[in-house]
RNA sequence: CGCGGAGUGGAGCAGCUGGCAGCUCGUCGGGCUCAUAACCCGAAGGUCGUAGGUUCAAAUCCUACCUCCGCAA
């Protein structure tokens, strides 16, 4: 079967990769265009292009989806069908019709809820106890195509996006391999999605990372797991920007000692060999993990004992960017 | 040449208006204790990123380079 693949991140790199593995044709590999990242304004490839260029397959970057030449690469390519894993685009209608099987999109949720751009974040972020891969038939809404195939997977209450974004790419490419043959056979039927329970989760800006600590220490927390190890919770203290990538609720027998009539985001004491514990709205958070800005990510501890804190220095309320 | 932060004993930091290298922690030895990751005493451990320059004298000033990191894209 000729797949005609379209992604750009790790999580699209991994289902490239096994549809490569399972021995599937692969006569072009879109992704989007190569970009300055980075200080230097280095120009970097796109997971996707990395491997397709480690197995020599063809690799189109094109700057626009509407242009008539861009569409006849992919009808050259005569795909059976077009597989696509956060491209980054909403696809023409044109293309949604170039093969014929269409195309199948993996989405990192349990659609309908959690459609958009960052579904592994918000489910992270809301405390969600379960998350998942759907297989989809593409339409021209965003992440609205009739189900083919959904999978559940748990989480962990102490999972962050990195290991959850691991897992979920993993479970997708294998998901995927699991539903390319049903459907192709006609032995899958595709589920409109439900019309109740629709959500988006919009991609996560930089409001998002910085910490309130009048939330709830659970809040927080979770807060802190949606966005480690990237780009990490923000924090503000002394005027600089922190970055803490991981945190442990503390109970109230653990905060013994600690509570006071402490406001937010005052630091109550520490754990020895742990870290700092925090104030939040209704509790306090332990700091295992930080990054001051301009420094490398270390323990909690690690940094208390070069932090040089001074008796009664709190967190900032408002947001510090540096 | 996008903006910015940083490289000092094992870890995290201070010192940087030049003058014998310091703090918190860890490690090792000893002590206290029913006991301890707690406490007390002591010890080891550093060519201060690299190369060059200024100076009687440089971690500290100047120049070049290397490496790490945050932002922005």
């Amino acid at each position: 079967m000729r797949v005609v693949f379209m992604g750009t991140p790790e999580l699209a790199a991994e289902a490239l990769a096994g549809l490569y593995q399972a021995g599937y044709e692969l006569p072009l590999v879109v992704t989007q265009p190569d970009r300055p990242k980075g200080r230097g304004q280095k120009l970097a490839f796109s997971p996707v292009k990395e491997f397709a260029l480690s197995k020599g397959l063809a690799v189109f970057q094109p700057d626009s989806l509407k242009t008539p030449d861009a569409l006849e690469r992919i009808l050259e390519a005569r795909p059976d069908v077009m597989v696509v894993a956060a491209y980054g685009r909403i696809l023409p209608p044109a293309w949604l019709e170039a093969a014929p099987l269409g195309c199948i999109n993996i989405h990192a949720s349990l659609l309908p809820a959690y459609r958009g751009a960052a579904p592994i974040q918000w489910a992270l972020l809301n405390g969600e106890k379960e998350t998942g891969i759907t297989i989809m038939q593409m339409d021209q809404g965003l992440d609205t195509g009739p189900i083919l195939l959904q999978r559940r997977l748990p989480i962990p209450g102490d999972m962050n996006f990195g290991q959850l974004y691991a897992a979920l790419a993993q479970l997708g490419s294998q998901l995927l391999l699991e539903a390319l043959p049903l459907w192709a056979s006609g032995r899958l039927q595709a589920q409109p999605q439900p019309a109740e329970g629709g959500t988006y989760a919009v991609r996560l800006e930089r409001e998002h990372e910085a910490i309130d600590w009048r939330k709830t220490s659970a809040e927080i927390h979770n807060q802190i797991r949606a966005l480690s190890p990237l780009p990490g919770a923000s924090a503000g203290l002394g005027g600089k920007e922190i970055k803490i990538l991981a945190a442990q609720v503390l109970t109230l027998e653990e905060l013994a000692g600690m509570t006071q009539e402490y406001e937010p985001g005052s630091i109550l004491g520490s754990i020895r060999r742990r870290g700092p514990v925090v104030a939040t709205g209704d509790g306090g958070l332990l700091l295992t993990f930080v990054q001051p800005v301009g420094k490398k990510p270390m323990d909690g501890w690690s940094w208390l004992n070069g932090s040089r804190l001074e008796a009664g220095q709190r967190f900032h309320t408002e947001p510090v960017y540096n």
